[in-house]
DNA sequence: CTCATCGGTTCATTATTAACACCGATGGTG
DNA sequence: CACCATCGGTGTTAATAATGAACCGATGAG
């Protein structure tokens, strides 16, 4: 089933940084013939999960794929049960909570809470993070079965002095991540944010995305982490009953670790 | 392209109604041979455009939709477009408001705003609304290309004693409901419910969904009609103008004719 | 105990997709 | 203005991928 695999490569190309994508450059991006892309387009524009805009000609995803999605929501609504777990965590923390799922070694921001303040951090909806630069990201590789590392891109992006680039060092990092059961980075994907993630699972203990609360650096403190930390575990624990999903043992340890 | 199509199909079986359905079941209703369905579903599963309930073993829609389905909304704001326009529409009229997305000759509800009073129409996120039997469907193929009318089923499901399942007085009916420029039906789907409804279009001027306002039938007069067809009207060039798209010259003439 | 149906798998047969070369149109550049 | 590159899009044969009947073990109803 190859023509579905690439089919869906191309429909994954289309991102919040570039959603309206020419033929040609579409062809080059995915590695497949212009030909061949165009047959695939115009069978995808057929079930409205690709839209051509008339003017640019440029493609863009369809609306197929609301159709699908709120049939999928409405029968078994991940994301408003994410959304409800975020008011929690921005609500206990004063903090900026966000929700990410993994799809096919992409994390992308699927749901956001803000604080009620003027000084809070930042993201977008449907903004991709970076597996190795994130703390939503690294404790996903952590908790992702070791041959996902193969997925990551040679070349670690540096986003910041902070960024891990090295490899070896990332692996290290991450051992440390599964054993403690959460990630927190500090400065690494934008500078003077600091942020602490937890996975949520699926029914075969697989990390299936993250819960996550940013903070500005200067007010992150020993106890207000601890704060989010005891949070976000109890929230995991949470959205993963509620999904169906299943913890892994090594992540329910730190339940009754981290309760006073 | 046809290994697209049979993808599609695969996905397209699943509905609110259905969301989990078994490898047999889904061979069955596509058509399909078995170790080919269940060939297409391991490859939507790698993408987790498909998931499978361990414990039953039966699949359901996958993660992954929700992912592109951000992706889009994020860059191209239809459900956010419609749900504005809905609050406008029934905190104008007191009733129901709802609006549903053509996909593949399939008419779901994508969005509803209720209003705050007791007595009022009720429906379903992602519901599937028979387009012969709706206000929303009829004003569908009303606007469609004639030759849409083809991928209707042979027989039309009756739902309740008013409900056209002749297939002459449909298209009769579907010509008047063009010239006029909306739809009105009384008791075709849910007894004792009337429906008002107008299509927004996409950029080649072909109608993409549907804006509708439903009341119990007890409760609709002549001036309430007018007051709900007079909005629904304005509300169609608004989404259809915030989409991108083009009304149609014989759709937009009913704009100067009905403001007063 | 039997039979039907379930999810899932195997492998020779067959229909599909790949990609080169080429089209006219568009737009930036010397 | 003429040039060249690139755009979106399209045919046609060679190479590749999907198909489906038969078969598994497991499960559950009569």
């Amino acid at each position: 089933m190859q023509t579905v695999d690439k089919a869906f490569k191309l429909l994954s190309l289309f991102s919040v940084e570039t959603p309206e994508v020419g033929l040609s450059e579409l062809a080059r991006r995915a590695g497949f013939d212009k030909a061949a892309t165009r047959r695939f387009l115009v069978a995808l524009q057929k079930h409205q999960l690709i839209e051509q805009n008339p003017e640019t000609r440029h493609y863009r995803l369809g609306p197929g794929l609301l159709h699908l999605a709120k049939i999928r929501e409405t029968t078994f609504p991940l994301e408003s049960i994410l959304q409800t777990a975020l008011v929690r965590l921005s609500g206990g923390t004063g903090e900026t909570a966000h929700a990410g799922l993994l799809v096919h070694a992409v994390l992308t921001t699927l749901a956001i809470v803000f604080p009620p303040r003027a000084n809070r951090v930042h993201l977008n909806l449907g903004e991709k993070l970076p597996l190795h630069a994130t703390a939503s990201g690294q404790v996903l590789l952590a908790f992702s079965p070791p041959e996902k590392l193969d997925d990551l891109p040679i070349q670690l992006n540096t986003y910041t002095t902070q960024t891990i680039t090295d490899r070896q060092q990332l692996v290290h990092s991450l051992q440390q991540i599964r054993q403690q059961g959460f990630a927190r980075v500090s400065n690494t994907y934008e500078d003077e944010v600091t942020g602490i993630a937890v996975p949520f699972f699926d029914a075969h203990a697989l990390p299936q995305g993250t819960l996550a609360v940013a903070t500005p650096s200067a007010r992150m403190s020993a106890k207000l982490e601890l704060q989010i930390r005891q949070q976000l575990l109890l929230e995991s624990q949470s959205v993963t009953q509620a999904l169906g999903g299943v913890l892994p043992a090594d992540f329910s340890q730190h339940l009754y670790q981290e309760t006073p």
